[in-house]
DNA sequence: GGACAAAGGGAAGTAAACCG
DNA sequence: CGGTTTACTTCCCTTTGTCC
C-alpha cells in the first residue's frame, strides 16, 4: 500500500526495527502470495458514500477493540447489501477508516473548507474517544474590546458556568489589562477578575511629594469621580437590566446545551444497546449453527445446564473474557463428506431440527452421573451451553493432551475428535492450526477444549499439509513441522 | 503506464488465562 | 509462581485491481 511505504520513514521505533528485520519478503512469503494474495479481482474502490457510511457507523457503535469492529462489519455489509454496494471485509473497513481519520487531521491544520466526511471522521473518533463535543471553553478577552476600557463591573459568563461564579471583583492589576480571567477556587467555584488601564490606579500609591500634591489630588479625586461614575454606570438600572437580560439569555443557552448533552448521551446509551442486542442474537444464532452442524453429523446435542453445576467454574473474569472470545471466533470446518472446508452454515430452523436429537437422548437409559463424568473428563472444566455428548464416552482429554506438548494417544485422537483447520481468528493473524472437531463448539473457558493439534510454521501453505490422519498418528518429534508449539515472543 | 487503492498475509509483541 | 498457550494487535510487505 501507499500509505505503508510512506510509513516506511516513520516514527514507530524499536518495535519497526525489529519487525523490518524480519520484514523482508522472504521467499516463502513470495512463493504463496504467488496464489491469492492482493487485490481481489472485482472490488471497487469506496465511493464517498460509502465511506460516510463507515464513519457515520464508527460513530455509532464507537469501536475500541475487534469486537466493536466486527459490529461495524455487520452493520456495514447490511447496509452496503441493501444499497448495492460491495460487501467488505472487517480489516479492510477499519483500515479504511483510519485512513480517512488520517485524512481528516491533516485537512484539520491544513487551510481550505473541512469536507463533511473528515467532519463526521473527527466527531466519530471523538466519540470514540469518549470526548464530549462541547465548544471550547473560551476565557480570552474579546478582540474588540478597547484597550482603554473604562472599569466595568461584569459579571462574565463563559460557557454557562453562571451558577459557579460567586465572587465578582475589581481588579486594577496591571499585567492582566484589559483581560478577564476565569480563576478556580478551592472550593471548585469561579471568581471572574475583570481588569482594566488606569494610569495612576495601575502603580502603587507612594508617599506624594508636596509639589506634586495638588496635581496628585486633583489626579486622585478624577481617578475617583472616574471610578465613581463607572460604578454608578455599572449599577444603573438600566445596565442591571442589561445584565440581567444577558444572564438570563447565557442561562437559557446552557441549559440548552445541558439538555443537548443529555439527548446525545441518550442516543448513544439506546444506540450501543441495539448494537449489544444484535450481537446477542447472532451469537445465539451462530452457537445454535454450530448445534445443528453437530446434529447433521451424527453427535447429540443437548441443553446440559443441569449437569455440570457440582464442579467449580472459572472465575467470572474468565468466564467473560471466554464468553467474548469463542463469540469472536471465526471458524472453518473440515467437511469429510465434501472433503473440503466449509464455513459454518445458517440452520434452518433449529429448535425443530434438534428435537428429535433431544428426544432421542431422552430416551437413553444413561444415567446422570455418567453424563457428567463424561461431559467433565472431556471438557475438564463445566460450561454451560451447549454440550456435546459423544457415545462411546470420549477420553479423558484435556488441554495439555495436545500433541504438539505432551503425549497423546493419536488413535484416540482420530477416533474422536475430527480435525478441522481454522484460521486463528478474524483479525488478520496469520496462526493456522490444526484442531479437534470439538473446537467447532463455543466453549465457556474460551480456550476450546482440545485446540491446536499442531500449528502450521508460517512459511508453510496449506499445499504442504499433510493428510490430516497422518498429522494426527504422527508423534510430534516426526511432525514436518516440528514441535508445533509457538514461540512466545522471545521477550517475555 | 504509473500512481494509488484494496486486500491478503507474515512476523513480532503483548496481555491474559490456564495448568502443574 | 512460572511456563505454556491463546487471542489480539500492529507494522509491514506483496500482489493485484482501479483510476487518471
Amino acid at each position: 500500500m501507499a500509505d505503508n511505504k510512506e510509513n516506511t520513514s516513520g516514527p514507530s521505533t524499536a518495535k519497526r526495527a525489529k519487525t523490518s528485520k524480519a520484514a523482508p519478503p522472504s521467499a516463502a512469503s513470495k512463493k504463496a502470495s504467488g496464489s491469492g494474495h492482493g487485490r481481489v479481482a472485482g472490488s471497487q474502490n469506496y465511493s464517498e458514500s460509502e465511506l460516510m457510511q463507515l464513519v457515520k457507523l464508527a460513530r455509532s457503535v464507537r469501536p475500541i477493540s475487534m469486537t466493536g469492529w466486527s459490529k461495524v462489519h455487520q452493520l456495514y455489509n447490511a447496509w452496503a447489501e441493501d444499497n448495492n454496494f460491495s460487501l467488505r471485509d472487517v480489516k479492510p473497513l477499519k483500515a479504511r477508516y483510519d485512513k480517512v481519520h488520517g485524512d481528516a487531521l491533516v485537512k484539520l491544520t491544513g487551510a481550505g473548507e473541512m469536507p463533511e466526511l473528515y467532519r463526521l471522521a473527527l466527531d466519530a473518533e471523538d466519540a470514540i474517544q469518549g470526548r464530549t463535543h462541547m465548544g471550547v471553553l473560551d476565557d480570552e478577552p474579546a478582540d474588540n474590546e478597547p484597550a482603554d476600557v473604562k472599569p466595568v463591573i461584569k459579571a462574565e459568563n463563559p460557557a454557562g458556568l453562571q451558577k459557579h461564579i460567586s465572587v465578582i471583583s475589581i481588579s486594577s492589576d496591571d499585567d492582566e489589562s484589559g483581560s478577564a480571567k476565569v480563576k478556580k477556587e478551592r472550593d471548585g467555584q469561579y471568581m471572574v477578575v475583570k481588569a482594566y488601564h488606569s494610569g495612576a490606579a495601575s502603580t502603587p500609591p507612594k508617599k506624594p511629594s508636596s509639589s506634586a500634591k495638588a496635581s496628585s489630588a486633583r489626579s486622585g479625586v478624577q481617578d475617583t469621580r472616574s471610578l465613581a461614575l463607572s460604578l454608578t454606570t455599572a449599577l444603573s438600572p438600566a445596565a442591571h437590566e442589561q445584565r440581567d437580560a444577558a444572564r438570563f439569555q447565557s442561562q437559557l443557552a446552557a441549559g440548552e446545551i445541558a439538555a443537548l448533552r443529555e439527548e446525545n448521551s441518550r442516543l448513544h446509551d439506546r444506540d450501543h444497546e441495539r448494537v449489544e442486542v444484535i450481537s446477542r442474537l447472532e451469537r445465539d444464532k451462530e452457537i445454535l449453527s454450530m448445534q445443528l452442524d453437530f446434529v447433521k453429523s451424527g453427535h447429540n446435542v443437548f441443553d446440559s445446564n443441569m449437569h455440570l453445576s457440582s464442579t467449580p467454574g472459572p472465575s467470572g473474569h474468565d468466564q467473560a473474557r471466554g464468553r467474548r472470545k469463542s463469540m469472536e471466533r471465526a471458524e472453518i470446518a473440515w467437511d469429510n463428506d465434501t472433503d473440503d472446508w466449509q464455513m459454518p452454515h445458517e440452520p434452518d430452523d433449529v429448535s425443530e431440527l434438534l428435537a428429535p436429537e433431544r428426544d432421542m437422548f431422552e430416551d437413553r437409559s444413561i444415567k446422570q452421573e455418567q453424563i457428567e463424568t463424561d461431559t467433565v473428563n472431556a471438557y475438564d472444566r463445566p460450561f454451560a451451553n451447549p454440550v456435546v455428548h459423544r457415545e462411546p464416552s470420549p477420553p479423558a482429554y484435556n488441554h495439555h493432551d495436545r500433541i504438539g506438548a505432551t503425549v497423546h494417544p493419536p488413535e484416540l485422537v482420530t477416533q474422536h475428535a475430527t480435525p478441522f483447520l481454522r484460521t486463528d481468528n478474524v483479525a488478520g493473524s496469520s496462526k493456522i492450526g490444526l484442531y479437534s472437531r470439538k473446537q467447532t463448539l463455543p466453549m465457556q473457558d474460551g480456550r476450546g477444549f482440545g485446540e491446536a493439534a499442531a500449528f502450521l510454521t508460517p512459511s508453510r501453505s496449506l499445499n504442504n499439509l499433510p493428510p490430516l490422519t497422518n498429522v494426527f498418528k504422527t508423534p510430534v518429534n516426526d511432525m514436518p513441522w516440528g514441535s508445533g508449539t509457538q514461540a512466545q515472543g522471545g521477550s517475555q
